[in-house]
RNA sequence: GGAGAGGUGGCCGAGUGGUUGAAGGCGCAGCACUGGAAAUGCUGUUUAGCUGUAAGGUUAACGAGGGUUCGAAUCCCUCCCUCUCCGCCA
């Protein structure tokens, strides 16, 4: 969330920034709220000032072996009470203050970076680089089969049976589909865990305070699966749990940086999208992942981003997948993101490149939602940490790029080389 | 699910109504001692809000939330969590 202090002493540059997203926000309820708030708070302390004061007197007296009789003693509690009956009254009142100012703050999303391009929707989005051009099979793409095709065919994505278990929205990977995905993960989680992340298998049901953390609520509770008799939600992504192992921590500065992935199931309720890629397996409701999380520095938090996307596009690189690389201007930016990259990777079927990873710094957004704080030995005081998310990857994103860009004229698929050691086979096939 | 025990500062641990933000110890930092170090001694060592140019002032926090009281770590209520034993179970 947003840091009151910030919004109240920079009403303006927060204002600015938060309309470069687009959409309608006002400040004037917090700062209004927020006014209100402080007021009340000094003549609360004052109040709360005096009633200590009163205490400490009689204590004194009463130590000194004084009469709880005597006038002076009675006086002193007739005051006390008179302290605390208006306190009865002011306190309630800042409390609901203050509830009321926090909703508001949850709900509004992070400040653009500075460097992250103006635009009111994907449309503006920036291209920042393609790769793999050579591996792109011009004239060829009218014969590739779509990744659902081709999987039905071969007997290894299964959606009609995934109905009849589940709903629409599922699958179910069978034989050389289920190892494949199972390669995938492995090869991903080892690459990032060479590559410097600590391996996670975090809780997938996880409580509303950690989705609170990291912004996915209150404000896209419609987005997730609810467990409501245990209050737990199935995660959206591993970014949620990785990001709150440290929630309410204060971590020392010299165990920055720290760098987490995880492989775990994803649950989406995929809420508004009816109608949107119905087939295959771009759009599904539980999905796997291997997502990346860092807690930074706040001086180095852009540089982290960097290398972050680095991680990602590595995967697609030994792959020798055709991808490029997107930055989000200001109006496509996540709730959480202040700057945001999207790697997309080629699906030949649909002549289109298709998101397969998302990476973004969070700046001070998430470490102020979840209270994840750093401290500087020697230095006074807290700071809070910077965030960054990245899928390293989507897996069966990744499994529909595979099945069409591996796609051989015979009907059969090749496993790319660096997936050949994970798995008993080289193609897949009838 | 049943029975019991417990949750205090970075850690250990005292504290059952009165200057207790909290004894003592460990740890950590500074200073002294030393050729240098160890040991020892002294001093200091939480976080957050409001206020102030600053020094400072003030409030809050002993799992969380309520209550009793002039005054609560301490008494009462509710909830959460941890541990032990039993049951169940991958």
């Amino acid at each position: 969330m947003l840091d009151i202090k910030q919004i109240r002493e920079n009403s303006e540059f927060v204002r600015d920034r938060l309309d470069r997203r687009g959409g309608d926000y006002d400040l004037s309820p917090i700062l209004e709220l927020d006014k209100q708030q402080r007021e009340l708070q000094t003549t609360r302390s004052q109040l709360q000032a005096r009633s200590n004061e009163i205490g400490k007197a009689i204590g004194q007296k009463m130590r000194r072996g004084g009469n709880p009789k005597t006038e002076e003693i009675k006086n002193l509690k007739e005051e006390g009470n008179q302290v605390k009956a208006q306190l009865a009254e002011l306190e309630p009142q800042e409390k609901e203050l203050i509830v009321k100012i926090n909703e508001l703050l949850l709900q509004l999303p992070n400040l653009p970076a500075d460097t992250s391009p103006l635009g009111q929707n994907e449309t503006e989005n920036v291209e920042i680089r393609r790769w793999g051009d050579e591996y792109l099979r011009g004239g060829e793409e009218e014969k590739i089969l779509p990744h659902w095709e081709i999987g039905e065919k071969l007997g290894i994505l299964d959606f009609k049976r995934a109905v009849k278990i589940a709903q629409s929205r599922f699958v179910n990977l069978i034989g050389k589909g289920a190892a494949l995905e199972r390669a995938l993960i492995n090869f991903m989680l080892d690459k990032q865990t060479e590559a410097g992340y600590v391996e996670v298998m975090p809780p997938v049901l996880i409580n509303t305070q950690s989705l609170t953390g990291t912004g996915q609520l209150p404000k896209f509770a419609e987005e997730s699966f609810h467990c409501v008799e245990d209050d737990l939600w199935l995660t959206p992504t591993a970014e949620v749990p990785l990001t709150n192992l440290y929630r309410d921590e204060v971590i020392d500065a010299a165990e920055l940086p720290i760098y987490h992935c995880a492989y775990t199931p994803c649950f989406r309720r995929e809420a508004g999208s009816y109608g949107k890629d119905t087939r295959g397996l771009i759009r599904l409701h539980q999905f796997n992942k291997v997502e990346m999380v860092k807690l930074v520095s706040p001086d180095t938090s852009m540089e982290e981003l960097e290398a972050m996307l680095k991680n990602a596009t590595a995967i697609l690189e030994a792959l020798k997948l055709p991808y490029r690389i997107i930055e989000l201007c200001t109006g496509d930016l996540g709730f959480s993101a202040a700057k945001c990259y999207d790697i997309e990777v080629w699906l030949p079927s649909a002549g289109k490149y298709r998101e397969i990873s998302s990476c973004s710094n969070c700046w001070d957004f998430q470490g102020r939602r979840a209270n994840i704080r750093f401290k500087e030995k020697g230095k006074k005081g807290t700071n809070y940490v910077h965030t960054l998310n990245g899928s390293g990857l989507a897996i069966g994103r990744t499994m529909s790029a595979i099945l069409e860009n591996y796609q051989q004229a015979d009907g059969t698929v090749k496993i790319p080389e660096v997936l050949q050691s994970y798995l008993q086979f080289t193609v897949i096939e009838k």
